[in-house]
DNA sequence: AATTTAGACAACCGCAATACT
DNA sequence: AAGTATTGCGGTTGTCTAAAT
């Protein structure tokens, strides 16, 4: 039995393929192989088809703004379904969503980390250090006042990705589990979302570990949010711009879809994918991830206290 | 100009589900 | 019904290239 080639695909293979699936449709990708065709698995080959070969796909075009909304909205409905993701973008593969996805979370966590202030240095210079997901740094609690501004920065330091919809109030759902966190745990896995569909919620979820302590939010009635709401006013734009949402000016007061539960199943689920589609069809408009955020957008965030004092 | 770093993309691997015998 | 093959999916790793140092 010869060998079994691997690595990048070569023109004379893809044409060797395109030839197969002419002649056979996309299957029988084993039968390549055995008929000496090309020295690839099946695997390879369906794999190579599906992502580069097959017609109609976006290869070497980055993702629009509207298809990163999309993405977004998406992966906060299912999850890391990736395959179920990329049905709903006409062009886009499995493996494109899924590294554009991997992509933005990288990109996401460096902004974060180059965020957190240096004690030793202006807060003004990005810490050049590697990056650390077990060394917390040294923060003061935030002193709030009612200014969207400062409530932003609060949350924006727990979260990575958010949910909303139509709404004029935001609820800020505290996670109660990582309360009483100094770091998260890189393979922890979380719990999942409670929804209730049609409540006007935004719900702020940490998608991959943050560098930060949890951080009790103080209201100006210095009681701690660990269990409570923080209504919050959608003046803020940046704060849900910075993580890829709608902003409060996109939003209008018409458009409404319900949330639905990350998890579902049966009817809740397929009434939920409904809502997504509806929503698509009448896209609001997004703000590009992919706006380069201020690096110093957190530089004006007061030091915080070590987890210890608290 | 050489080297390093980061981002984007391609491909592989393991596992699960499904189809086929 | 059981075993095997095939297909599909998600996580991970590898490669290439452009930008930064």
């Amino acid at each position: 039995m010869s060998e079994i080639k691997k690595g990048p695909w070569k023109e004379e293979e893809d044409q060797v393929l395109i030839k197969h699936v002419k002649k056979y449709g996309p299957r029988d990708w084993s039968s390549i192989r055995s008929k000496g065709l090309l020295q690839r698995t099946g695997k390879s080959c369906r794999l190579r088809w599906v992502n580069k070969l097959r017609p109609n796909l976006k290869n070497g075009v980055k993702f629009s703004a509207e298809e990163e909304r999309t993405v977004i909205e998406l992966q906060a409905q299912f999850g890391n379904k990736w395959a179920r993701i990329a049905t709903y973008m006409p062009g886009r593969t499995d493996n494109d969503v899924k590294n554009f996805w991997s992509s933005r979370q990288k990109r996401l966590a460096k902004i974060l980390r180059n965020s957190v202030p240096q004690p030793s240095k202006p807060q003004k210079n990005i810490s050049k250090e590697a990056p650390s997901l077990t060394k917390v740094p040294s923060l003061e609690e935030p002193k709030l006042n009612s200014s969207a501004e400062e409530r932003s920065l609060v949350v924006s330091q727990h979260c990575s990705s958010s949910y909303t919809n139509n709404f004029d109030t935001i609820n800020i759902v505290p996670l109660p589990e990582l309360a009483n966190s100094t770091s998260l745990p890189f393979d922890e896995e979380l719990p999942p979302l409670e929804f209730t569909p049609n409540e006007k919620r935004i719900c702020i979820w940490p998608q991959f570990p943050l560098p930060f302590p949890h951080i009790p939010v103080q209201t100006n009635f210095g009681q701690p949010l660990e269990h409570q709401e923080l209504p919050m006013k959608l003046e803020d734009n940046d704060l849900l711009d910075y993580f890829g949402q709608l902003s409060a000016s996109d939003i209008g007061g018409n458009v409404q879809v319900p949330l639905a539960p990350s998890c579902s199943s049966g009817q809740d689920q397929r009434s939920s994918e409904i809502a997504v589609k509806r929503e698509l069809e009448y896209p609001l408009t997004p703000d590009s991830f992919n706006d380069d955020f201020p690096l110093d957008m957190f530089d004006y965030i007061d030091p915080l206290q070590s987890p210890a004092g608290w």
